[in-house]
DNA sequence: AAAATAAAAGATAAAAAAGTCTTTTATTAT
DNA sequence: ATAATAAAAGACTTTTTTATCTTTTATTTT
């Protein structure tokens, strides 16, 4: 459904709305560990969002990655149009390269509708809105240990 | 959302039902050809779901693919099984290896709904039932040329 | 039986995605 | 100013996916 990049991405941003609250920042490292990921392809995600300006970034001792309230704000559908571009909002099901509503493959009007879930769901959500919820540990970024 | 594997593989089934009609066999040119697909790559994929049973062939002239009434009534999901695997039906959305209900990530809930209907409208489509469609130039299998 | 046809199988190649490593740049603390 | 810290940038490697090419096997027609 979603790329590994995009995945990460999407784990790595949530933590740092969860950790970096109060002028603090988090390291890349702490993300990695945080999120389970590999630490340099993290890296690169996040450097890709920030040359984005979804996510912000100071560098040397005491620096890290910290969001501003946009980015807080920001919607789930924002990163991963970001990282993985727009085909799983508009793209066909059966692959076919114009699919429309004029020339519709199979299973045209059927995936509509639950790409239309799918981006209704991932615009709804915001990047900010699960920190409570993962500091009392009723929600999780990575594997049980 | 799906792999082109998976995409190729079910265009390829509809294509094989809708012209492998009464006891004839559609050969893999033609297939290529109907479906816009390289014509090795989607001959593996004939093969793979050869082997599993999910599509007949028969070898020399006036051979070809052709399906047997199972193979016709056969969902839209038992072919995304077989190419692709369960992680569109089970997967978590966030790339978790052990995300569920008791463990979950922050959009389990949402994504879990959506998996089911994705799950519901492949389980519910059957190969063979866009032929009528597809002879009366109201579905597509190809992009318009 | 021989030639032609068409899928099966297997080897190889190209492209994309995922992951790693090294060097550079910016910032802070001493 | 110097050393330490931490992200940015870029080069590189590995793995997976996608695609192609060649040889073999089965079947049919002549």
């Amino acid at each position: 459904m979603l790329s590994k990049t995009c995945e990460y991405g999407l784990r790595a941003m949530i933590f740092i709305a969860q950790h970096a609250r109060d002028g603090k920042r988090i390291g890349i490292r702490e993300i990695a560990v945080g999120i389970d990921s590999p630490e340099h392809f993290i890296a690169k995600i996040l450097q890709e969002l920030g040359r984005k300006g979804i996510v912000q970034s100071i560098k040397g001792p005491n620096g890290g990655f910290y969001l501003d309230e946009k980015g807080r704000q920001c919607s789930l559908a924002t990163i991963v149009r970001a990282l993985d571009g727009d085909e799983l909002f508009n793209g066909c099901g059966l692959g076919l390269p114009h699919c429309s509503h004029l020339h519709p493959c199979p299973i045209h009007g059927e995936f509509k509708k639950i790409r239309e879930e799918i981006g209704t769901m991932l615009e709804g959500a915001r990047i900010g809105e699960f920190t409570e919820k993962l500091d009392e540990g009723s929600l999780f970024l990575k594997r049980k240990k």
